[in-house]
DNA sequence: GTACGTGCAAAATGTTTGCATCATT
DNA sequence: AATGATGCAAACATTTTGCACGTAC
């Protein structure tokens, strides 16, 4: 709570209610949350609120580098309040499960130290932080469900 | 060109000549192009296509497993027909890149055997063929230029 | 007090669908 | 001949924007 202050103000955003209460909700959730969930969800406690003011919440939050958007296959954009280098499990439906941790680090320390930059060199674009996301395309990959 | 007629026979898709040009437009390059730049790429040859054809193909071609929709960060959709287990690096600005292969077998080689299989039994889901995305985060992210 | 955030509604994108017509098997 | 693909336009889902008002600093 207090924190949610701190972090905004060490980042440069302003303070409001409703801000706050989206990116707690961020948060307190794993489940990477499309805007319209997030909507639903701090709507509870913050009735007035419009989608208008999540997503304008959400891309200050991004841009002010306090979360991230997550690739997803067609449907809503989700987003994560974890900043921490972490793997990705992007299911057909959309949805995306954090790989749990002693499998995610089979992958993460496997890169060679510098592969970053290698990949720069390489692609001639910089790339800073790198998000790794594994793509499960089983059953069938018909067209991703939206939920709607 | 036959090769493409029996790829569709094969996999059971009906050969006409909006979806032969809309997969070989896709197979001709490796820049993951959106249903929007195919539709461009392909009207020169074929003007009098529509786009939807152009996503009712792509959701064909889709289904029949010739070709794979990638994550793209809250743009549009893209594809590749390359169905080869590669690695991706997704752009800040929505692009798709294929990683070079020396780099990507950093990653792969990696990728304990029964990797999949594991990840199936701790996410209770069935996993599939395991697509790798790395997604660039550099410079700032902003919210993804939307190609308009 | 000023700069910036909010809420609403409308626009802009990206994608899908209904239906009449046409092509492939 | 029958099944399924196309083209068009309209619907739909998601995200962005313009503007009047309100709030944080």
């Amino acid at each position: 709570m207090a924190d949610i202050r701190k972090s905004f103000q060490k980042a440069g955003l302003r303070h409001t209610r409703q801000r706050e209460a989206v990116f707690a909700a961020l948060c307190a959730t794993n489940a990477h949350p499309t805007a319209e969930e997030l909507f639903e969800m701090v709507r509870e406690c913050e009735p007035g609120l419009s989608l208008a003011t999540v997503y304008n919440s959400l891309d200050a939050l991004t841009d002010a580098r306090l979360c991230q958007r997550l690739p997803s296959n067609g449907g809503p954009i989700r987003y994560d309040a974890d900043l921490r280098q972490h793997v990705h499990l992007v299911l057909p439906d959309g949805r995306v499960l954090d790989v749990p941790d002693h499998l995610a680090s089979q992958v993460l320390d496997s890169l060679p130290e510098g592969f970053a930059d290698r990949l720069e060199a390489c692609c001639g674009i910089p790339v800073g932080s790198l998000g790794i996301q594994l793509v499960a395309s089983e059953p069938i990959q018909t067209k991703p469900a939206r939920d709607h």
